[in-house]
DNA sequence: CCAAAAGTGTTACGATTACACCCATGT
DNA sequence: ACATGGGTGTAATCGTAACACTTTTGG
């Protein structure tokens, strides 16, 4: 009479629960390389292993207030821009208990984050992206490389850069970012003309100084 | 003391649990017109306003497992191809309780599958896409929104149609889905350039018969 | 004043769009 | 036999990519 459940059974108090928790590939940017922010942690079954940060998630905060929390323990930095990329539910994914996690991608410039060891974490580090140790924990290689290229197409066609400038900046950072992050080396004059056409920068008519040339300095449009 | 939780809390076992569930955008294509199934069922706060089908992921399957649960449970169709949408975790989305939900969508030809009403749904059906009713339940409208450009950027550059066509089809069958689906006229010569240039698929040689014309059968090429 | 980086326009090319007729088959 | 839908190529257009010199500023 029972056998009623399969449909809504949102509303059901019985149902099962699960460990919820975010992993984050967090994508820094130095000048000219392009790194990825690994973690060991002193317990577990992945001691020896390098990890995408991540923690679970709680009673009272969203998948994105998790992955702020995480982000901010490790880095100090907060108002981060986040990107989901997508959950993973393998049944053995975590090899003591059932968890699935929700990946999401950050991209911050590891100079305005001194790392410092807390929590059950034992070494922190930013590794070079086309240096990627082997074998990552769990099932984090696979989360890096989809982070990865969700963040490539996000960058390419919706400019989304996180906080990786200054609020002010010149086109030729820009360009920079951009060359470090597809690994391509782009035409300046086409690269101008294609991210003014998207009119999501400004003109602020001031000038970069100590930087021979003269640049002006661009920012983000205030969004309507 | 114990304040060191802030990493990698995926080992720790007294974490907070979470109720999980799929809700799943199930777009069905009938010759022409272009539906999404809803449902209604007979408990809980949203007993009067339509939903996306959906349900609980229980202990021992993934998320994919579960909407292929749930929707074999609406429909009775098994095998059918999914994708994930993305994971929405808003504190209050669900009126009683704490409940994130990853959205999928999938796309089946509705003639196949007959509807019943089974477990606690009351009604159930397709409606078309440009008649959704107003104020679905829960976060359901915008579950909606986001699968339906998701499933509209996957079909245009990844040609991801799903169980919508028979094994073998002609190229205006395919074209007449398109068009459908993204709701513009296309090309016949352009088009059938287009698709036959991405190298998916593979002429039989064979002809359909019954139409005029004779129209060749195309199908997809094994994957390598 | 010299070196380094900024800034700017035009042409060439490839990709996409528009367009119309003949052929095969079913009735 | 005729009506319906299948199948095919070419020219025009648009967007993207290639390319080099002058101007500004710091040292």
């Amino acid at each position: 009479m029972e056998k009623e459940q399969l449909q809504h059974i949102q509303v059901k108090s019985d149902s099962f629960e699960c460990s919820v928790t975010t992993d984050i590939a967090v994508f820094g940017y130095v000048e000219g390389s392009f790194k990825i922010l690994l973690t060991k942690r002193t317990v577990g079954d992945f001691k020896n292993r390098w990890l995408l940060p991540g923690g679970a998630m709680e009673d009272k905060e969203t998948l994105e207030d998790c992955a702020e929390k995480v982000l901010f323990a490790l880095t100090g930095f907060k108002d981060i821009h986040f990107e989901q990329v997508r959950a993973y539910s393998a049944l053995l994914r975590h090899p003591i208990k059932r968890v699935i996690t929700i990946c999401f991608y950050a991209l911050v410039k590891p100079e305005n984050h001194p790392l410092a060891l807390k929590g059950d974490v034992e070494e922190i580090a930013w590794f070079d992206m086309d240096r990627i140790p082997e074998n990552l924990g769990f099932d984090h290689g696979q989360l890096l490389r989809d982070a990865h290229t969700h963040m490539k197409d996000n960058l390419k066609d919706k400019l989304v850069v996180g906080e990786l400038l200054p609020q002010k900046f010149t086109l030729a950072e820009l360009q920079n970012l951009y060359e470090t992050i597809l690994g391509t080396r782009l035409d300046k004059r086409n690269f101008r003309k294609r991210i003014l056409q998207m009119d999501l920068l400004e003109n602020t008519n001031e000038k970069k100084i100590g930087v021979k040339g003269g640049p002006l300095l661009y920012r983000y449009k205030k969004k309507r």
